[in-house]
DNA sequence: CGCGATGATTTCAC
DNA sequence: GTGAAATCATCGCG
């Protein structure tokens, strides 16, 4: 027999007795000045500790609640709590610099952007919106067309906001589980609150990153749904009818100077009913709101080169849709005023007829953002488009017989003699003999 | 299916 | 960054 087995033995029954599981001198606070006292103290209460499995429940519980009632226990408590923060929990801390982190980010901004996490329901407020607006302007084929892609988007955050429920309840379960499980053992052992508080940091980062699996397969799933759907960047669609002839009539109605602001743009977008919707369909990129102005551009820009390509191609159209704001114009403006003085076709020259046509880009937008009816803005669009349609109408009544001549007797008014939006960079080019560029070089005395 | 029309993208110059 | 020009890819019609 062993001192150790000596000193259980025979300090059991005394230590319970007293103050039980803990050494006399403590009891006393006087606290043991003699070596041999404290190793003894220390030795007997790990034999307790060892010995606390082979005893019945009902001592162990006993003994449980007697170390918690000592009177000194909370200042032990306390050290312990102490030594041990500043040992293992520095470690740790050192780690627990939590930066935002940007992967998260683009997820949320992703599922933001398609609809998914936002607000409220129905596909996303973009998707949602772009089906008012298809329903109300161009596309009923188009709305059609993306209902299955929005029930589908629909179905994803359904099940997106399901599960992050689910990890949400899950994760607050669990940590109320694990706080409550550390609040009781830190009765017995030294928990501070602070390593509480660790721990259910601990919880929710685990959770989260968690929820981001959740958020990456949620968005892997929209991009997929959305390559099926809408992407096919290339898969264009026709414009219908009614926002082509939107975008022709301000095209030919700006014909000096057919690049709109970023203004005219956006109406146009809005006005010409290129929804939102045909937006979606036909871009990739975002979901945001430059795009509005992007398809626009796309089409003016390919508007401009084809027409200035093959001027011939496009005299008809142009006498169309010419004459028509020309009509419009005068009845809005039975006065007239210098709108109608077109006997200086080419009297506006390039700079008259740039700032001219910025101003009517201008004021078609006040136009059209204080009165909303699009014949409104299309009426009192500006006092250029009269000009240059009026220059049009004149010059082919005046000389209209074919179709070269008719580019050469239409070229010098609405595309100009120089500074105009066609004549810049390959004069060569564009003076080649036949066809539409040789119009260009707006040589009319010839 | 061929072909022109046309929207979108890429390339290039400024 | 913006627009012109070239090019791609699809649509729609005969």
């Amino acid at each position: 027999m062993d001192e150790q087995t000596r000193l259980m033995h025979s300090h059991t029954g005394v230590g319970m007795a007293g103050h039980p599981g803990l050494p006399q001198h403590m009891q006393e606070g006087t606290g043991g000045t003699d070596g041999d006292g404290r190793k003894q103290d220390i030795g007997d209460i790990l034999q307790q500790i060892m010995t606390i499995t082979d005893q019945s429940l009902d001592e162990a519980q006993a003994r449980k609640h007697a170390l918690n009632c000592h009177r000194m226990k909370p200042a032990l408590f306390n050290v312990l709590c102490e030594i041990k923060e500043k040992t293992v929990l520095s470690i740790r801390g050192a780690q627990e610099e939590e930066p935002p982190d940007p992967q998260l980010m683009r997820l949320d901004n992703m599922l933001l952007a398609e609809g998914v996490s936002g607000p409220e329901k129905g596909g996303g407020s973009a998707a949602a919106a772009a089906a008012a607006a298809a329903s109300g302007g161009v596309g009923a084929d188009n709305s059609a067309e993306h209902s299955d892609y929005r029930a589908k988007l629909t179905q994803i955050r359904q099940i997106y906001h399901t599960e992050l429920e689910k990890y949400e309840q899950a994760c607050n379960e669990f940590t109320t589980h694990v706080m409550n499980l550390l609040r009781e053992q830190s009765r017995t052992r030294p928990i501070s609150p602070k390593e509480i508080e660790r721990m259910v940091n601990i919880i929710h980062r685990k959770f989260s990153s968690i929820q981001m699996q959740l958020k990456q397969s949620t968005c892997e799933a929209v991009m997929i749904l959305r390559s099926r759907f809408l992407d096919a960047r290339r898969k264009r669609r026709n414009f219908n009818k009614q926002a082509t002839e939107i975008l022709n009539e301000y095209f030919y109605s700006h014909l000096s100077n057919p690049y709109p602001s970023e203004e005219a743009k956006e109406e146009l977008a809005k006005k010409c009913a290129i929804t939102v919707a045909q937006v979606h369909h036909s871009s990739d990129l975002c979901f945001g709101s430059i795009i509005w102005e992007w398809i626009v551009s796309n089409w003016f820009g390919n508007k401009r080169i084809r027409y200035k390509k093959n001027i011939g191609k496009f005299q008809e159209e142009a006498n169309m849709y010419a004459a028509r704001t020309a009509v419009n114009a005068a009845n809005a403006s039975s006065h007239g005023s210098q709108a109608n003085s077109p006997s200086t076709p080419n009297s506006a020259g390039s700079a008259g007829s740039f700032n001219m046509s910025n101003s009517g880009d201008l004021f078609m937008s006040v136009q059209s953002l204080n009165g909303d009816s699009y014949q409104g803005a299309q009426v009192g669009a500006n006092v250029q488009s009269q000009v240059d349609t009026l220059r049009h109408v004149i010059s082919q009544t005046g000389g209209y017989s074919e179709g070269l001549t008719a580019n050469q007797m239409y070229s010098p008014q609405g595309i100009n003699a120089n500074g105009g939006w066609q004549d810049a960079p390959t004069p060569s080019s564009v003076t080649s003999p036949t066809e539409g560029p040789g119009s260009v070089h707006s040589d009319t005395s010839n």
